[in-house]
DNA sequence: GGACATCTGCGACGGAGTCGCAAGAGGTTG
DNA sequence: CAACCTCTTGCGACTCCGTCGCAGATGTCC
């Protein structure tokens, strides 16, 4: 959409993908100390996620990709997203019904965050990243099960949706 | 699997069906009351899922009900659960990757137990159905969020496969 | 600047779930 | 118990998400 070079070399800030030039730099640091190659479309995808004001499932990758560097295929982008998740550099949270959605590991572009998803419109909403500490903690103990919170969105309804006053937005059941 | 007549009319009870048939009378009764019509497709779902030992994904249900009551198409399947999900009388749980496997909701076959999902194993291990009432409470005062923690599995690594001890059934990451 | 392993684009494929349609069957009424 | 009207079903096609194999392009190292 902005339109922009995603091919710079990390010197020469454009203007849009700002505040997200160390996360993007960093990402592709971590891509050489791992041992991948640096190419244009993995750049991008880093970027786009960078500058992601949301969590994006691979298609809206892939979209806002092509308003910026065309011709980047689907599967390039799915195989990106997977090679950095690897490296610890992207992660990926299952929204229950459809999607999947990335963003940048932790530190990288926001804080310590999990993720909860309303049934009704479809909304992630961000809740604390230590909402689950005492779960995690119990599960744990007792079951020797190892909660990792971050990788799937918890399921309801959220405030706006909420079944007091009905709302916004009603789309398909997750 | 273990042939048997799902076309049972709720006397006689075979063998193999033994303890669920108050579950599935139940579920018939539920259907009437909720105007539905109670077809053979549909009486064989309610008997697989109150026969299952474990969840179901709509597949599943599928293969076991050909199994017994051959031709009874894919669609109706996914539409027969959505109509028994409506009427309350099932219950489906999003699992991280793939899947989404349904049971009979609460009272009517197992207590009332969570869902957890090992990344690793893809096994999905019960857990207790209080697990989350604190983080329930926190989300609706804090977000105003209306947790559901039936409708989607926690994810993590089970006993088995925890970190500590390296061990089986490696299988694509959720 | 060259060699080589790695990436990419492409097209096809597979699983999960949904939809429209016409035919068939459930439930109700007389 | 027969007719009727509406709800369900089966079928086939389709979408969406994700993955794969291949051949050609390209990043990286020397």
């Amino acid at each position: 959409m902005t339109g922009d070079d995603v091919r710079v070399r990390s010197a020469a800030p454009p203007d849009v993908v700002r505040g997200a030039h160390d996360a993007v730099a960093r990402a592709v640091a971590r891509l050489r100390t791992g041992g991948q190659r640096v190419t244009p479309p993995r750049r991008a995808v880093v970027e786009v996620l960078a500058a992601a004001d949301e969590h994006l499932t691979a298609d809206d990758v892939s979209a806002r990709i092509d308003a910026v560097l065309p011709g980047v295929n689907r599967a390039t982008v799915y195989r990106t997203l997977e090679t950095l998740a690897d490296l610890g550099v992207v992660t990926h949270v299952h929204v229950g019904h459809g999607a999947t959605v990335h963003h940048l590991a932790g530190e990288a572009v926001g804080e310590d965050h999990l993720h909860a998803h309303c049934r009704r419109c479809g909304r992630v909403v961000d809740v604390p990243g230590d909402l689950l500490d005492a779960v995690r903690g119990r599960l744990v103990q007792e079951l020797g099960f190892h909660l990792e919170p971050q990788h799937v969105a918890l399921s309801g309804t959220c405030a706006v949706c909420s079944p007091s006053r009905a709302h916004r937005v009603p789309s398909g059941e997750t």
